[in-house]
DNA sequence: TCAAAAGTGTTAGGTCTACACCCATGA
DNA sequence: TCATGGGTGTAGACCTAACACTTTTGA
């Protein structure tokens, strides 16, 4: 057999989706975008789109990333742009039936961004809104009993794209432990109290204050003071940091037992 | 646009590279197979294929595996083969130029063997070998200096295979220090100082076999006894173990500093 | 003055490291 | 008998969880 041979393999599509993740309102939350046609028109899915000819696949992420949300993807190469967000790559989707019309492979990214104003719709999407991960994977147990939503909110996403959300959420959830990546999610200056309060959405679980600041202010390059302070937690004045250069958190950050 | 007219997009071939990992002769090794044609003709390569038509990614990758090497892929939900090996999705890797005749997308995957006798030659390719991974990425210090070598042992891998293989080499080092995947190494009845010997060869670093010894039989659901001792090591016999149901090592194996 | 959040001290209990020591076999 | 690897004990350093306590603001 010749390998490469044009007549000896099938051709693919190749898309990347993007699981954006973001803390708002003390809990985690991707974006979600309407399909616009079919299949699956008028379903939720994640945000994504073909790879161009010349195009890499960072780059085809990146550029998504961009016409969703306006967040510029950080280039640990470069300089820290000011909206930035982490992005890296996922895993990679292929099911022959994962899209009902063709063969097509998907380069899944994982993004995380600080909570943003409000999502605008891009491409050919019809609209875009963040929405709480456990009520996109239908784990929330809000009503789906009655008859058939599939055009409303609590419908489950299109194609593969629940497999996906959980698999990116499950990352994120494990590389904070042991990285510096829960920063991704605040802003560029925070106090350790709102660093927690990511952690805390993002595990839904309740860390002890005390024993959190010890430990991140405590592990040198991770959080560097500014000297700037804030109130806007009300309560005593904060220290306000920036993320530093470390990106592994050791020994790593203990997510405690349900 | 229109973003499923088939006009719209551009057709990309899709393959399966694998990194096929073994521990000889207290060396961490990979899979090579020569290649028998241009590009990079006589060069080493990581084994892989095309993915077919209507083939599932990890079926593709299975398939692979078992055409180099014989092994099965183990599949959690069944019963383990005989031969099981441990096969997991790694990344995606598609810069437009990374092969020079066409857009190829490789999914590559990573492979977890116990040491085998010797690797049958699969497919297109003329010869296959263990290499130590040190000799592959060109890290062992051997020389390199002179002629050009490029069809001899020495050379660089093919394509960016040196990118995937060094890619694969570190999610196994991470990946066993906080997991019972260092077992997938080990046939299946084996003794502590064996498992300790994988960790020492993967990590390319001595651990205390005490302390080892303890952790490991204290973990719970980690190792099970079957009972069997084995003298093959020399010294006291040695109690057989088989890997245990848990999956997750907690607390984690520690990988000492250099 | 009070509530709320930030930040520091302290103590008990666990885990890891390093090393001393004994055990069971083959040569 | 000796070398070799298997396996257990133990003391000190380190880490963590739990919780009492002080500090500094806004209302």
């Amino acid at each position: 057999m010749s390998p490469y041979d044009p007549s000896a393999f099938p051709p693919f599509a190749v898309t990347v989706d993007l699981v954006v993740l973001t803390v708002r309102r003390h809990a985690l939350c991707a974006l979600a975008v309407r399909r616009g046609e079919p299949p699956f028109q008028g379903r939720w899915a994640l945000p994504g789109g073909f790879v161009r000819a010349d195009e890499d696949l960072a780059a085809a992420a990146a550029r998504e990333l961009i016409e969703e949300t306006g967040l510029l993807a950080h280039d640990p190469t470069g300089p820290a742009p000011v909206n930035g967000a982490h992005l890296e790559q996922l895993a990679t989707y292929g099911d022959p039936d994962r899209d009902p019309r063709m063969r097509v492979v998907s380069v899944a990214h994982l993004a995380l961004a600080p909570d943003l104003p409000a999502p605008r719709a891009g491409g050919d999407a019809h609209s875009a809104r963040w929405a709480p991960v456990e009520s996109l994977l239908g784990r929330d147990g809000a009503g789906r009993d009655g008859a058939s939503r599939d055009e409303e909110e609590g419908a489950p996403l299109a194609f593969d794209h629940a497999t996906i959300l959980a698999d990116g959420v499950e990352r994120a959830r494990s590389k904070i432990e042991y990285s510096s990546l829960a920063t991704a999610f605040c802003s560029r200056e925070f106090t350790v109290g709102e660093l927690r309060r990511v952690y805390e959405a993002v595990w839904g679980v309740a860390l002890d204050p005390r024993n959190f600041h010890r430990k991140v202010t405590g592990t040198p390059g991770f959080l560097v003071p500014t000297g700037g302070t804030t109130t806007r937690q009300g309560g005593r004045p904060a220290q306000l940091f920036r993320a530093g250069g470390a990106t592994v958190l050791n020994p790593p950050m203990l997510r405690p037992e349900p």
